[in-house]
RNA sequence: GGAGGGUUGGGCGAGCGGUUGAAGCCGACCGACUUAUAAUCGGAUGUACGUGUCGCACCACCUACCGAGGGUUCAAAUCCCUCACCCUCCGCCA
């Protein structure tokens, strides 16, 4: 007779291989058929709500891991606070506006560009963002991410654009905006405003030049020395144009200078560590240090500029060098980044009198009208004319280039609308509000708090055609700057209805309400704002447009996730937004993570190779392992990424897989119904097993709280390993495969596996959300939700929790660890091949000996072996002493019994049946059972 | 240059003054089983230096090692300092 008939051996069809790569997308698109993402919010309904606000990423180019491990782990903490008993719902966003856009749409255009109108190159842009969304949000759904995919929103939606008008308008009526100068590059011939990214740099020859500026302010009180003398601050540039719009000269504070008398009784002012190169340079061979200045008695003081009638302070910079020059800088705040910069901390104007097309404004004495580049000779001349040029020379160096026209480009100061950080209090109650919000990790909170403690004021203006205008405007007659809560009101509702679109292709007169007049000349005739807003703009009113406006949405948000890299940018300007229209900050914690590195913790860059795509990952491991990454590793931290880790994980997630898959294979005749055994008349083991199953549902469900979901992984995956497989399920196979089908021993384990399975495949979900799902639709229940994501947690059940039983079994698995152990010593000497072969015999201590005996008949089970001994430890003569439990003893030595054919244990009662001569016991019993 | 964070054994990660050479899991290694079978179970598993009468193998013991170096302490992976390396931010980049 074939006896393995006889047995109750696991059988599912669930499959052992995962084929992730091809089951994923058909798990999607069952997903997708059935609506899961809107059956959840239904199922969910009026439940606590729980906000994650998604951060929109930029609609250009294909998702690159840290967008992929961004949008996992928020569906991740989404779908486990969903299945914590929360209403999450997620709308996921695009950043849709801005520079990088533009940039691709204008080199797709080229010179055709040039032609068109700004609204045509605006629908250019939406169409290109368009598509990209369309790209990112397959790539997104691929991941297994549930969303409101098919209405997101779009920072370029016309109500959210009405929304920015709105927010923006907010700021202009509150008196936060100012208009005011700053710096940019400018290219003369586009007439156009150019970003870095815009700017080439090439070789090019410049003419430098040696001024010398007279000193006014007396230096002879605290220099003796210079009493009565003729002193001169000599400066060098590269720019001569630069030079009518100097205001000051820059000294680095911790450089020593020096007051040098030449032969025409001249003193001048330079660097010490450059005096012998310039006094060779200009020619000058004899010459005397006359004092040694320090530069801070320099600081405030004033020369005189050679060309024109007004002073040029002295000032202290520390980006000063010793590398070319004289050590005294040339400072046009007009003209330079770092010009400016120094400019607002000394309180200087920001000088730039130089038009769109590169030529001097009228006021520039000499030289107005002159194109900037063609003025350097003539600069120059009139420098030799004064006396103040000592020297000019050709030099060659890299110089910024427009990245269209080649031609080089200018640095100009141009009028810009900022808000202002301190005008209603903006930096204060900003830094009050980031008190309020929790940081996670903490550190974030130094972090932004630095950030806006010291940023300058917010320049929200851009020279640009992607984006939403800033809608302002001016009166025609007399200047002046025209907004009103009608006025924005007028036109973000037609924003809504139109689209942003409309500020470009309508008149001012269409524009703005009928019978508008300037309030303060009365005049009816306006012009238009051109400007546009900084995108940081749109994307940090995202709480209005979004969590405000959806009915279904909440704000504060609960939560905004983004990479560390936020806190400069939208949780930044997210803050400013709210802080500055609502006085709090949008959200109450912030979550940030680290970024994707290489194996090495390096940074992915294309030039170093290293970069790795999803999408590459997904076509060999499935999103499934992603996640389980995602998961796995503490996104605090850099998160490494390399081959051995997802081979790691593979087979992690191997490992979880089967463990399922034999739990399905075992419960295959159970019906939890009517099998289920009631938790007191179960056997001892089983019960071990839910109490620690109630250990670590607890446990896990304290990391999802906590966003650890990295201990969430490593729970789970060693609970499968070492509770289930290699203790548990290998003890009660014996017991699942032998025993009468329906007997009480067989259900109490299989209502034990049964509960097992119905935690841990909810535990599972959010990170293993395909298998999850799949080993689902493997379960059968009377009534279950169409989805695991679709369910809930199963709570904590205290009834199962006995820590007296925990306690006991501590010590017999310690024990089990020293059998085993003597188990492959045996095996080793060739004694015993399978642990059933053997025969066990125990030598205990007294205490021991107490301790067992109530498993005197369980032992055997539990060690899997043929039988147990248990005798004092003086009485056994060999066997192995334990060296981590005192008063044991291990023997192992082959079963002298015959194995029964049926159950693989040795046993004298085989062979006392004549029907089943082969057979145990134990076994015959059974089959009786099975054949009558 | 400024601001913020990090560096634990081949991998993921515990640990955050003593019980830690450092949990647990994985891997690589050896073995068992063929009743979870492209699975499952068990065991052992850091490196270097020195000592154990010569060399080799093995074993036992000692010491050192948690980026490097110093310090505090009876005691440090854990606290402090210095340095190195890595990551993020400081753009009309998002």
């Amino acid at each position: 007779m074939d006896y393995k008939q006889t047995l109750n051996l696991p059988k599912t069809p669930f499959p052992m291989k995962a084929n992730l790569v091809k089951k994923e997308p058909e798990i999607l698109e069952r997903w997708e058929e059935m609506g899961l993402y809107e059956i959840i919010r239904q199922t969910s309904e009026g439940r606590k709500r729980y906000m994650l606000h998604d951060g929109p990423p930029y609609a250009n180019g294909h998702i690159h891991m840290g967008t992929a491990f961004n949008k996992i782990l928020k569906d991740i903490i989404l779908k486990s606070r969903q299945m914590a008993g929360f209403d999450a719902p997620y709308v996921p966003g695009w950043d849709c506006h801005g520079l990088p856009i533009e940039h691709r749409v204008d080199q797709e255009l080229g010179p055709r560009k040039l032609e068109m109108s700004q609204a045509e190159i605006r629908r250019y842009c939406r169409e290109y963002a368009e598509k990209y969304i369309e790209i990112q949000r397959n790539e997104f759904k691929r991941l297994g991410v549930l969303g409101e995919w098919e209405n997101p929103y779009l920072t370029m939606n016309f109500p959210y654009e009405a929304t920015i008008i709105r927010e923006f308008g907010k700021f202009a009526l509150n008196g936060s905006l100012m208009r005011s100068k700053k710096p940019i590059y400018w290219c003369i011939s586009c007439k156009t405003a150019l970003a870095e990214a815009e700017v080439e740099y090439e070789e090019h020859s410049s003419t430098s030049i040696f001024v010398k500026f007279p000193m006014i302010s007396d230096l002879g009180r605290a220099y003796g020395t210079l009493k009565g003398k003729e002193v001169f601050i000599v400066i060098w540039t590269t720019t001569p144009w630069t030079l009518p719009a100097n205001l000051a000269i820059a000294l680095h504070p911790d450089l020593e200078y020096v007051a040098v008398e030449t032969e025409n009784n001249q003193v001048m002012i330079l660097a010490k560590g450059l005096l012998d190169v310039c006094m060779d340079t200009f020619g000058i061979k004899s010459y005397e240090i006359l004092e040694r200045l320090k530069p801070a008695d320099l600081e405030n003081l004033k020369a005189r500029h050679p060309l024109y009638d007004r002073p040029s302070v002295i000032v202290l910079a520390p980006y000063v060098t010793l590398e070319a020059g004289t050590g005294c800088v040339h400072t046009a705040p007009g003209h330079g980044r770092e010009d400016y910069e120094t400019g607002v901390e000394y309180g200087i104007d920001v000088y730039s009198p130089v038009d769109d097309s590169g030529r001097f404004t009228n006021d520039v004495e000499y030289f107005a009208g002159l194109e900037v580049f063609a003025a350097n000779r003539a600069i120059n001349d009139k420098l030799t004319e004064v006396g103040a040029l000592l020297k000019e020379e050709e030099i060659t160096h890299e110089y910024p280039h427009c990245w269209r026209c080649k031609n080089p480009v200018i640095f100009r100061s141009t009028e810009q609308w900022f808000i202002s950080m301190e005008k209603n209090n903006l930096r204060q109650n900003a830094l009050d509000a980031i008190n309020r919000v929790s940081w996670i990790p903490s550190w974030g909170q130094e972090r932004i708090y630095n950030m806006i403690a010291s940023r300058p004021d917010w320049c929200v203006s851009r020279q640009r055609a992607w984006g939403v205008p800033i809608t302002v405007f001016f009166c025609k007659e007399c200047d002046q700057l025209i907004i009103s809560q009608e006025i924005v009101d007028h036109i973000a509702g037609m924003v809504e209805k139109l689209g942003a679109d409309i500020w470009f292709t309508e008149s001012e007169e269409d524009l703005l309400p009928p019978a508008t007049s300037c309030p303060n000349c009365g005049s009816g005739r306006f012009r238009k704002e051109t400007d546009i807003l900084d995108v940081w703009f749109d994307s940090g009113v995202s709480f209005a447009a979004v969590m405000e406006n959806r009915e279904y949405l909440d704000s504060p948000s609960d939560l905004y996730l983004e990479g560390s890299d936020q806190h400069r940018g939208w949780f930044h300007s997210s803050l400013l937004c709210s802080v500055g229209t609502r006085n709090e900050a949008p959200y109450k914690n912030v979550l940030t993570h680290g970024f994707v590195v290489d194996g090495a913790g390096k940074a992915m860059h294309k030039s170093a190779g290293n970069v790795i795509a999803p999408d590459e990952l997904i076509r060999n491991y499935g999103a499934e392992i992603l996640r389980l990454w995602v998961a796995g590793e503490d996104y605090r931290n850099n998160i490494r990424l390399s081959k051995e880790i997802l081979q790691r994980l593979t087979e992690a997630y191997r490992r979880m897989r089967n463990t399922c898959r034999y739990l399905l294979g075992n419960l295959n005749d159970f019906d939890p119904e009517t099998d289920r055994v009631p938790y007191r008349q179960m056997e001892e083991l089983d019960r071990w097993a839910l109490n620690r199953l109630q250990e670590l549902n607890q446990r896990v469900l304290g990391a999802y709280d906590n966003f650890n979901f990295h201990l969430v992984y490593h729970n789970l995956h060693n609970f499968c390993v070492l509770d289930l497989s290699s203790f548990y399920l290998d003890i009660i196979k014996d017991r699942l495969y032998t025993s009468p089908q329906k007997s009480v021993a067989r259900r109490s384990a299989q209502t034990a596996i049964n509960e097992i399975l119905e935690v841990l495949v909810r535990l599972m979900a959010p990170i293993l959300s395909f298998t999850s799902d799949e080993i689902w639709q493997y379960m059968k229940r009377a009534e279950q939700a169409p989805s695991v994501h679709a369910d809930l947690f199963v709570p904590v059940n205290d009834t199962h929790k006995d820590p007296e039983l925990l306690r006991r079994w501590e010590g017999i698995i310690e024990i089990r660890g020293e059998v085993t152990k003597a188990l492959e010593l045996a095996r080793r000497e060739k004694t015993i091949g399978h642990s059933l072969d053997a025969s066990v015999t125990l030598g205990l201590s007294s205490e021991l000996m107490e301790m067992l005996s109530a498993y005197r008949d369980q032992l055997r089970s539990i060690f899997i072996v043929s039988s147990v001994d248990m005798i004092e430890i003086d009485r056994l003569e060999d066997g192995l002493e334990s060296d981590t439990i005192s008063g044991l003893k291990v023997k192992v030595s082959p079963s002298i019994d015959p194995k029964c054919e049926r159950c693989w244990v040795h046993d004298p009662t085989i062979g006392e049946d004549n029907t089943h001569p082969t057979v145990c016991k134990r076994c015959l019993k059974v089959l009786n059972e099975i054949i009558t």
